[in-house]
DNA sequence: CTCCAGGAGA
DNA sequence: TCTCCGGGAG
């Protein structure tokens, strides 16, 4: 299998009718997406659960009550989420970014997808993923979101990319982009979809009998 | 004990 | 290219 044979519409339906609807990202607001994209940077969402509830308790889920609260509270309260150190640090850069330069996150909108990506990806402890995780599911832009379960997936159809994990993030996102309709709501589901695979069949040490990929190929 | 919806610093 | 950040759950 190599990279012009994959069809990603076809496998994308083959996880649809297996797993259904994934309802991503569970949210009451865009600014829940955000923090809780930061706060799942390589951490698992059970966890980062918590720590938004502690956030939704103290009423913190607000723009402005973000941009005054202590770094140093904000750290103990998203604690369970782990980095959490790192991760308060990384919230305060990015929310002071945006208050900043927006009074609403709905302004964001108002720039092009690549003018929104690039603010996002000069800010302090926003790389491409959550960048990119921030554009399509708190900002609906239809950009494809590139984990380390995409790229091992991938690689199990022996479609390998750079050593670099840049590099690769943005030749894996092009695979997708270039043989996809831009849809967000397709790049919405298929990415969680790809994530509820990783998470149940490929694994690091992959269920292949179970898997919906598998059983279709007997 | 390992793993997790990553990213920065060196 | 390593190393660190980290609590929670299996």
């Amino acid at each position: 299998m190599s990279k012009k044979d994959i069809d990603l519409l076809k496998n994308y339906e083959i996880l649809y009718n297996f797993f259904g609807p994934q309802g991503w990202w569970p949210a009451d607001s865009p600014l829940e997406v955000i923090v809780g994209a930061v706060l799942t940077q390589n951490t698992s969402w059970q966890n980062v659960e918590k720590a938004i509830e502690n956030l939704k308790r103290e009423r913190l889920l607000d723009l402005t009550a973000l941009v005054n609260v202590e770094q140093d509270k904000l750290a103990m309260l998203i604690k369970p989420s782990g980095y959490y150190n790192i991760k308060a640090k990384r919230l305060k850069n990015l929310i002071t970014e945006i208050y900043k330069n927006f009074q609403d996150l709905e302004d964001i909108k108002k720039l092009s997808m690549e003018d929104a990506r690039n603010f996002l990806l000069k800010i302090n402890g926003i790389g491409c993923e959550t960048a990119d995780s921030i554009l399509l599911y708190a900002l609906g832009y239809p950009v494809f979101v590139i984990d380390a379960y995409t790229l091992r997936w991938l690689g199990r159809f022996d479609i390998k990319f750079s050593d670099s994990k840049r590099d690769s993030y943005h030749q894996s996102q092009a695979l997708f982009m270039k043989n996809l309709p831009i849809d967000s709501k397709l790049f919405n589901e298929y990415h969680a979809l790809i994530v509820r695979l990783g998470k149940e069949f490929c694994k690091k040490v992959p269920s292949c009998h179970e898997c919906p990929f598998y059983i279709r190929a007997l």
